[in-house]
DNA sequence: TCTGGGGTCCTAGGACCC
DNA sequence: TCTGGGGTCCTAGGACCC
């Protein structure tokens, strides 16, 4: 368990891309922004706080924002900026302490124990990180502090916008206590409404709650996380470098009727992005899943463990095309898709040359000529030239799919970043 | 007129092995 | 002779987070 003072920040950035639009466009400033989506459709990705007192939040259709807030100004996103600007925001964490986990874009843990006697206490260090981040990047930001990462993550929200707030040891049940559960790392619309059928609206009310009631509700392992959360019995150390467990891409299509070629092409061109990211990892995974959304948002996925691991562009493309058809098959016909999705895991460390060296003969799942060899081989000459050219320079279906580009490529590209 | 794209973790049932 | 129990892996679905 930790000890002694609140040693443990948490940094967010408010609004993040929305800040960042109003600090590049001064006239911005002090008005309603809504990155990403419009009047018409698309998906709201980040709204300023003068948005936000309207209602208008990320994930909601623009259509919907706009009827909120008539005077919503949508703006495309700068996503080169940001990436550069979250970089220099960390680059000034580090400055701090070498102890930073980094967990989004814009957002970070802070272990400052080993910091405080260059620096002060918690209380001077948030003090100090809000200031430079303003000064030097422009944009606001704000801390908690407290003995745990979780405790922190709530001061940071509670600090929201542009605020610190500190939880000193002692008075952490005070301050959890009136919070709303909602406030709980991992409590979302669902669990939030089934714990209000037990009464539990806040974190006070939670810890007060026993465990097997909670556990019953929630299942173990949400239920005695939750339970030991809000009695702020929480010990996750910081980790500064972590593996991620899989690599997927996916696509919304709007609603279209699942014709072979609209399949092929769609998985296709996920399979090259998901594909030509492991093989830049040098990784591979034996799990391929792939997960068609209905209209209605009702989705379905198919899974296929192989036994061996896959990179390769080509055989991810007919994995994932057999995968699709068997989720189909189960679906009366005339029903129409609205995305696709593929995914890869159970990953593991590949060298190059490596890869797909042989599947079972008899293997149903066993990909068709060219052989493994060649297939790697086209890979690693369009490998050769993207990384020369920029991506779009090559590939197996060039300017095929750009109706299908709804999110331009650079949200992709930042959604898919190393952190 | 139902909303993007990237992930993580958990659960439950079944297969299979010892 | 068809009964026990535990562990691991696989598959499908779901909640949640940024």
């Amino acid at each position: 368990m930790p000890t002694g003072g609140a040693t443990i920040l948490h940094a967010d950035l408010d609004a993040f891309y929305a800040s960042v639009e109003q600090l590049l466009n001064p006239a911005l400033r002090g008005r309603p922004v809504a990155v990403g989506g419009g009047p018409t459709g698309g998906v709201v990705l980040a709204a300023s706080y003068e948005a936000k007192r309207f209602g208008v939040s990320g994930g909601m259709p623009g259509w919907r924002a706009a009827r909120l807030c008539p005077e919503l100004l949508f703006v495309r996103g700068h996503f080169a900026e940001y990436q550069q600007l979250g970089d220099a925001v960390m680059a000034i964490f580090g400055d701090v302490t070498p102890l930073v986990e980094r967990i989004s874009i814009d957002e970070a843990f802070l272990d400052v124990s080993g910091a405080t006697h260059l620096f002060g206490p918690a209380a001077a260090i948030g003090r100090d990180i809000r200031a430079r981040v303003r000064a030097e990047v422009g944009l606001p930001i704000s801390v908690g502090a407290a003995r745990t990462k979780h405790l922190a993550k709530i001061a940071s929200q509670v600090a929201k916008p542009d605020g610190l707030v500190v939880v000193e040891p002692g008075t952490e049940r005070e301050f959890l206590d009136p919070l709303p559960v909602s406030l709980v790392w991992g409590v979302g619309p669902v669990t939030q409404a089934r714990l209000a059928d037990l009464g539990v609206r806040t974190i006070g009310d939670l810890a007060q709650t026993p465990s097997r009631a909670v556990e019953r509700l929630l299942g173990h392992a949400v239920g005695s996380k939750l339970s030991a959360m809000a009695r702020d019995d929480d010990a996750r150390r910081i980790v500064t470098a972590r593996h991620a467990g899989s690599v997927g891409a996916q696509s919304a299509l709007g609603r279209r009727a699942p014709d072979p070629e609209t399949i092929r092409s769609v998985l296709a061109h996920l399979a090259e992005r998901v594909a030509r990211r492991l093989r830049d990892k040098g990784r591979a995974g034996r799990t391929v899943t792939v997960r068609v959304r209905f209209a209605g948002l009702r989705s379905v996925t198919r899974s296929r463990t192989l036994a061996q691991p896959v990179a390769t562009t080509l055989t991810l493309t007919e994995i994932a095309e057999r995968l699709t058809q068997a989720a189909l098959a189960d679906q009366p016909s005339g029903t129409e898709i609205t995305l696709l999705a593929i995914s890869v895991s159970n990953l593991a460390e590949q060298r190059v040359l490596q890869l797909e060296l042989d599947l079972e003969p008899d293997d149903p799942w066993r990909p068709g000529s060219p052989t493994g060899a060649a297939r790697r081989a086209v890979d690693g000459s369009l490998d050769t030239i993207r990384h020369r050219f920029g991506n779009d320079a090559a590939g197996y279906l060039p300017a095929l799919m750009g109706d299908l580009r709804s999110v331009p490529d650079a949200f992709r590209e930042l959604a898919e970043h190393d952190l």
